[in-house]
DNA sequence: TCACCTTACTTGTCTAGACAAGTCTAGTCA
DNA sequence: TGACTAGACTTGTCTAGACAAGTAAGGTGA
């Protein structure tokens, strides 16, 4: 490509104003810099490259479908040692569980198992999960700073095929995702898609 | 956050230094910055996040395990209809197929079956796929440029089943993925991972 | 009390110039 | 022929200053 010179030359700015748009088009992946050779179109990253999962709701209402959000369960419950450990908690201590199907035009889509932390959203329990999703509750709700997930194919468990209207041994995408604020982790959720209706998409760039 | 001002009296720099820092900041997704208003730490996205999906050979080394590449074919075809649109091929044409299952310390992990377009890479037949993954050999005689995919949960094959060691109704992570160079269409594959041995992980950030 | 305006402060963007550091080539000298 | 060097060219980084544009708070006047 044209070095910093030409360009300032070509369109009379200057080298600042080249330099920071060469290097936001190097940050974003699009061109490789060599200091002492040139700039060149990047190739795409050998080791690993980036996907985007979205939010389900949104994702429903960006393709124009009706988003539903049937509630099967919203209580406290107390924490197993398992789930003690992953959310910080104290065994025996009160968590929040909620267990909702997501429908997309009628159709069952996602069966959301999630547990939270009742320090981090008091009132967790109190809120409509027809009307807003337990994501986006805990988007306004609480301070959301990093997440790990792990997406994996499996079975759906017996109550899970029965609420997302699927026989038992269907292959399903099974995404758990555990969020965190800064003073610890907020929520786990098991989330399991029946494997012919969902599937994650998407391009990777440079 | 302190304003650009104070970190230039802080650190004694110019304001474009600091001004190109917290720009880079930004960037990265660790901060938010508003016009007339300030810097503040920011929150986690709320539409979309990213993740990192890692070449399967490299995955393998980096945990200290052996990986071993099968190849059960290696041959040209004719293509299909669906093969030739999806490559941009014409109906009939020759395409190169392979068939590789890899293996980590000894225990089958991914059926790899690959159709490469023979303009893109035409000394691909002779490559030997026990020694460098197909992606590896793509990598360096092709000029990669973009990819798309998707990723689901589903039955393998009945082929695929038995190169694999598993039942035929086992749940699968089917990962298709489609590379591109500037010219068009370079290869398909179609990944079949056992969804007991296999899951992608890894962690948002903001 | 309320609407409006001024003012201070913030980030966004750009210029012109300077020096550092890495790469490559052509020419020079042994 | 081969090793070395000087110079041209590239990107990397930084300074000092300027103006634009958006926000919020405080003061003023009706």
């Amino acid at each position: 490509m044209p070095s910093e010179a030409d360009l300032v030359a070509q369109f009379g700015v200057s080298r600042m104003t080249v330099n920071r748009a060469l290097r936001e088009l190097q940050s974003e992946g699009w061109i490789q810099r060599t200091q002492g050779v040139g700039t060149f179109a990047a190739p795409l990253d050998r080791v690993s490259s980036t996907l985007t999962i979205r939010d389900l709701h949104e994702e429903i209402e960006s393709r124009g479908h009706q988003h539903e959000a049937r509630v099967h369960l919203q209580r406290k419950e107390r924490a197993t040692p398992a789930l003690a450990q992953q959310l910080g908690l104290r065994v025996g201590g009160t968590v929040f569980h909620t267990l909702i199907v997501h429908r997309e035009n009628g159709v069952p889509l996602q069966c959301e198992d999630r547990y939270v932390n009742p320090a981090c959203a008091p009132h967790y329990l109190q809120a409509d999960f027809s009307r807003i999703t337990p994501t986006q509750y805990l988007f306004e709700h609480t301070s959301l700073r990093s997440a790990d997930y792990s997406i994996e194919a499996g079975e759906a468990t017996a109550q899970e095929a029965s609420l997302l209207c699927i026989a038992t041994h269907t292959p399903c995408l099974i995404v758990v995702r555990r969020t965190f604020a800064r003073e610890g982790a907020i929520t786990i959720a098991r989330l399991v898609h029946p494997g012919s209706r969902y599937q994650l998409s998407g391009a990777f760039r440079p």
